[in-house]
DNA sequence: TAGATTACGGACTATAAAGTCTTAAATAAG
DNA sequence: CTTATTTAAGACTTTATAGTCCGTAATCTA
């Protein structure tokens, strides 16, 4: 799996956010209830963006989570960051410690080529963007059942 | 992470196979010690690798694991295959079921790309041909301490 | 045939990821 | 000021992956 679940909650739960074009707050239980995420579990999730920056938080009523910037200056590349962490863009396809241009794999020159790709692919794309998409009828952020 | 722990060991012992170009069968004991892979663990991957058809084992003393065909005839993808099974080349970025062109994900189409070139890239991959790598003084198959 | 060597298969344990629960702290509204 | 609502933080449980162990079967050598 490329991303773990944590950070596909992560992003889903982001674009939901993004999609709604709204000023204010969102309680985490609406997110969760909407997308089908268990509710502790995006709560804690939602810690780690926040702790990152990428989301205001504020508690009592009419409280939330609202993104802490406008939906097109936040990449999905940050998302992954701040959950997965760097290992995606940086480690070895077999696992090898320091593998690189001095000590390469086997697999390094393809690989590394891939994983630069995945990385630029993710920092190309942006909360705004990404979520736009879910305007057209199919695209959709949830399981079908 | 891309590939699984079970995965990366798998390609690295394969690929270790491929570079000693030896006819007959090479002991796990040795290969284990050789890539510092646990043995019991490595013993567990081989054998899916052999009851996938990747390789042949015989036991007894001179037994071992021997690639089942040429190193230029088995591709690094069949390995992956094997072992993870395909969900890298088929699973939604975001973990939706059914994710695809009629229902996508809003990253589908942009992963979709990156994740065919994963798999075209170890598909093009020979044994062979990363294993000829290994030739080269600084490619390395195992950590450097 | 006996003993050593090696893979096989299944049961077992350990560790990490995923997910839950509980208590506390902040805020708003009555 | 009290109560309801909401996130925060940390402990806890569950599940999946990683890794180990042990008894068995196959094979070779003496």
């Amino acid at each position: 799996m490329l991303l773990s679940n944590a950070c596909e909650y992560g992003l889903r739960a982001a674009l939901y956010l993004a999609s709604l074009k709204q000023e204010g707050y969102v309680p985490i239980r609406k997110i969760s209830g909407e997308l089908d995420i268990s509710f502790p579990f995006l709560t804690k999730i939602f810690q780690m963006l926040t702790q990152a920056g990428l989301l205001t938080s504020y508690r009592g009523p009419n409280g939330g989570v609202a993104l802490s910037r406008s939906a097109d200056r936040i990449r999905l590349r940050e998302i992954i960051l701040a959950i997965d962490g760097p290992a995606l863009f940086e480690e070895c396809v077999l696992g090898l410690p320091g593998c690189g241009e001095q000590k390469p794999c086997p697999l390094h020159a393809r690989w590394a080529v891939e994983r630069d790709r995945i990385e630029q692919m993710f920092a190309a794309s942006t909360l705004a963007e990404m979520a736009d998409k879910i305007g057209s009828p199919d695209v959709r952020l949830k399981s079908l059942c």
